[in-house]
DNA sequence: CCCCTCAGCTTAAACGTTTAACTTATTGCA
DNA sequence: TGCAATAAGTTAAACGTTTAAGCTGAGGGG
């Protein structure tokens, strides 16, 4: 078995107490003698402390908890690293979950996560599915009083703390790249609307569009869902309607769907349409496509993340962080 | 604050014995009425027991531990995903660790996951060091007794529960693959050699190239270490030798980056050059590059580790798993 | 010489469960 | 009627910590 506390204090010949004092350093009212002799014995059994027991006691984990719809999604993984990174200096570990953009299993995980005494919670909110179900999962961490961070900034309101890129600046910037290759007439294939995210970077891009004396068409902006498939299908649909010469997709796997798509029908890219995405994950750089892409720093989203979730853990507040772009 | 047993036990008029025997369902020896009585007060209370508190008890914690060297590579991700479905199913959870395919953050991470009283781990190896630091994190697993499953067959050894693919089939069908596109000349970019899947996978792929009639060429293998940048370099290194029409990655992203190589000097792929990976990663389903390779299936490792793992820590035994290809 | 202070401990309760051992009231049966 | 068996609980200890409160002996001040 482990030795416990106190195995090291029947060594000692002390009591329990003076030991747990010792090695969690409250060991002001402890003698040097006493402290070199616990801290050899234990140093000498190989002791570790039953983080268990500590989180019975002390009623914190240090641990938290990461829910993303897939993990094999590049994005989700980088913010997962960075995150766990960000989670090891500061003595924690991170438990991962998929939600697989069910928002039953999201709640579900929630309600787990909570039974585990979790210290926080990093949420990035599945992408499909209506407005209210994406809320409950909000209000029942608001509820169980549970410390949390959300990423993409998925459900404006207040009292919500998030970490993700600055979407109005990322809108605009995409405009203006497109812009100053001299096309008037670009395609669009966002995200849900519902998201927060999407519309931002929409309204930047259009406003851009409309300061260059631009009417961004209606008819050549199509939702989709952030899927390979997605990008492929809405851009099959935007052919058939045709009367572009680029499309801007809201992340690099639409634009990679687009791009097959464009290519079966015989148009190359970027010389015949120009793609654009938004990203910048790892695929996109390896990729033959000459993608262009706006990056998302996700690593340091996760980063950031993890200490914003850090700091609200030891009651601190903090205001949402928006990234600007390198 | 959340309700415990024992309220629950006030209101029911009972002790916190009975509470807690309906509740785990041990209450063969408790009267329909009271059951039914506790159960909907618990339900009414929106009861969760106290996980922490649970695991101290009964010293387990339904977690499992997942170091890997990082979450980033798509394969880990799958891996991921497996596990922690198969997880979700057996009612338990995953923590994340990123060893950054260092030996030291590994046994850290072991004995971090040990404090915490975790129930078992899935360890993918590094795949970079020596032998003798490799061993280590397995000895320090098996002196805690903490039930362990090893990715991708590293070590070799007795008494070590493994999930990897079929090495020796899968060397053996790669070079099957590329003699039948007539390729006689083949140069092979491998992984570390202390790796028994390297070797085995690289002495199956000899071995049916021999029977073939062919000799394999020493000058034409080359070592490295399953990054892409590791597969540019070691491709240069072969067009600087020359003399071959093939090149058999031992997995897609020094595949890939193999490809980046031949196109930089002209060389079409595969008209000029045939390159050949083994992963199956997302990636490179979607990349342009026509890219031969053999399917990993790495969520059902993940998914057959987690099956494994689940069942050594009931004390059941298991022998290692292998993999076929489809 | 007595009391106070203080260093340096120890005691014991608490965190929320589980479970072995014990209690009590009821029933069955000779 | 008496006694055992059983049903339906309860009690209390335990898991390994933390920490407030208590204790003891030595040294110092008056």
């Amino acid at each position: 078995m482990r030795p416990t506390i106190r195995d090291i204090a029947a060594r000692a010949g002390t009591s329990a107490a003076t030991v747990s004092m010792v090695l969690s350093g409250k060991s002001e009212r402890i003698s040097q003698q006493t402290r070199d002799r616990i801290l050899a014995i234990a140093r000498e059994l190989n002791y570790r402390p039953n983080q268990t027991a500590v989180n019975l006691k002390m009623n914190r984990s240090r641990t938290l908890g990461l829910i993303v719809s897939d993990i094999r999604n590049d994005y989700y993984a980088s913010v997962a690293r960075g995150l766990e990174d960000r989670c090891r200096k500061s003595g924690m570990s991170m438990l991962l979950c998929n939600s697989a953009d069910s928002y039953t299993r999201e709640t579900e995980y929630i309600e787990v996560l909570d039974s585990k005494g979790i210290d926080g919670v990093v949420l990035g909110m599945s992408s499909t599915g209506s407005i209210e179900k994406a809320k409950r999962s909000v209000e029942l961490l608001q509820q169980k009083g549970i410390p949390f961070v959300l990423l993409d900034r998925t459900i404006t309101g207040p009292s919500c703390n998030s970490v993700s890129t600055d979407d109005t600046e990322g809108g605009r910037l995409a405009a203006e790249h497109l812009l100053s290759l001299g096309h008037t007439h670009i395609a669009v294939i966002t995200g849900p609307d519902y998201l927060a995210g999407s519309r931002l970077r929409l309204s930047a891009f259009s406003a851009r569009m409309r300061e260059a004396g631009l009417r961004p068409e209606a008819g050549l902006t199509v939702h989709s869902d952030y899927s390979y498939a997605g990008g492929a299908k809405a851009c099959a649909e935007l052919l058939a309607r045709g009367g572009f010469s680029a499309v801007f997709a809201f992340n690099d796997m639409m634009a990679l769907g687009a791009c097959s798509v464009l290519r079966e029908r015989g148009l190359r890219v970027p010389q015949d349409v120009s793609v654009m995405g938004f990203d910048d994950i790892f695929l996109s750089r390896i990729v033959d496509v000459p993608l262009t892409t706006i990056r998302q720093p996700m690593y340091e989203i996760g980063d950031k993340a993890g200490e914003i979730l850090c700091g609200l853990i030891e009651g601190r507040a903090a205001s949402p962080i928006l990234f600007e772009y390198p």
